[in-house]
DNA sequence: AAGTGGTCTAGACCACTAC
DNA sequence: TAGTGGTCTAGACCACTTA
């Protein structure tokens, strides 16, 4: 037999489906709830969980239990375990810096749209290659607003990426990130960089890195070549 | 106060930390483990459930709650709603095919490695636009094993994608999405229909999508005019 | 201010699965 | 096949949030 509170999760998703209950509708109160169903207050929970879980409940204190999607959300979990991986980095690369300036928010495009205390930002440029490789395969440029300037003393010591530097120099931990990956071709500057010829394809990638509270922790943007790189993504869904 | 069932979770972990409890260590029987702790059973199970989500236990009937993780695992979600919007698709795109035939499997660099029961694939050619713009933004092939072959007769009706097609069809679900991006030069034939110079940079996905019980429900080749189509991913951590 | 969800207890029976 | 996690009950007190 399924649960009983599986059950009663069932049972209020079709109320939902046939339209007795509305978007936005606030259910009785738990132990009223429970008491009209005939159930204790345990099981009604593990069915409100399951629900809130599943994104059609929000359950707030003193505000009550609330409808907020008429069935389940899809869930779209990726199959990573770090965020290296999230950004299709293997271990086994290594991150070079060519050198640092500090630059105002309306000389670069990447920065349209965003806001810097200062106005000003920390540009690191850098180049990426694998460990047993002379040529990078991505040359990057990586934006740090001013309240995070104080890394570049510490740039010396990125292994791997800025934002490790920022986390561990600052305490704090990427929550969030977006990217977009295009095709362009190649510019003059990162033909040398990345061994291939002007204006052959390569991989573009813009990120943003966001704190938990939603800060920006760093813009980057990176070019890489197209031969030895791609963007492998794996979601598993529900 | 941080609540009872925390406090236990985040003394297991400390244990664990500590490296008195290992990788592979069974826990006692939840009653007995309660007992110990002097605490409710419901109690203990409140922390063992945030835990296990955490990706540090595995709880499994007669055979006991095992340590799998050191750590709570980094968890990735991404904020996306649809398989449509995973794959980078707006709502206002139009999928219009070319032509199907049947292909074997060696044929195809795109299936390496793969196989179909009968040796052979529907080979699916199409084009991806907005829908009130002319020139399509992507040209696509996807291959589908001969299990699904009988979508071939309702190809008309294609909306937007196949692997709608085949979950209506066979009562199937894409349980999962593998997806490569890379930069590619555009091929003649993508040229003419993305109206594109010829090797010109081009964007290319290769996608495959699978089942929940991970059986093969397409591959899928495209190519993107990078001038209105990139691949954008926004991922929440934890 | 108080009504709500959050937490916790001490029991009980059950179905399943790994031994 | 028996020991385990899974489920369920009927209570209780509390802290917080929002009406």
């Amino acid at each position: 037999m399924t649960p009983l509170y599986a059950q009663l999760a069932d049972r209020l998703l079709a109320r939902i489906a046939s339209g007795e209950l509305k978007i936005g509708d606030r259910l009785p109160p738990e132990a009223e709830y429970a008491a009209e169903l005939g159930v204790s207050r345990s099981t009604l929970r593990l069915a409100f969980a399951e629900l809130e879980k599943a994104g059609v409940l929000r359950r707030r204190k003193r505000a009550g239990t609330e409808i907020v999607a008429t069935a389940p959300q899809r869930q779209f979990r990726m199959a990573t375990q770090s965020i290296d991986e999230l950004l299709s980095l293997g271990r086994d690369t290594e991150f070079a810096i060519l050198g640092t300036r500090s630059v105002p928010t309306d000389s670069v495009q990447a920065l349209a749209g965003l806001t810097s205390e200062t106005g000003y930002w920390l540009e690191i440029s850098a180049v990426r290659r694998l460990r047993d490789e002379k040529v990078p395969f991505s040359a990057n440029r990586v934006y740090v607003p001013a309240r995070f300037a104080g890394i570049e003393a510490l740039i010396g010591r990125a292994e791997t990426s800025v934002f490790q530097l920022i986390e561990e120099a600052f305490g704090i931990g990427v929550g969030r990130v977006r990217q977009s990956v295009g095709a362009v071709a190649c510019s003059a500057r990162d033909s040398e960089i990345l061994g291939i010829p002007e204006g052959a394809p390569a991989l573009c990638i813009d990120a943003k890195l966001f704190a938990d509270d939603g800060t920006l922790i760093e813009v980057s943007v990176a070019t890489f070549d197209p031969a030895r790189f791609h963007v492998e993504t794996d979601v598993k869904i529900r």
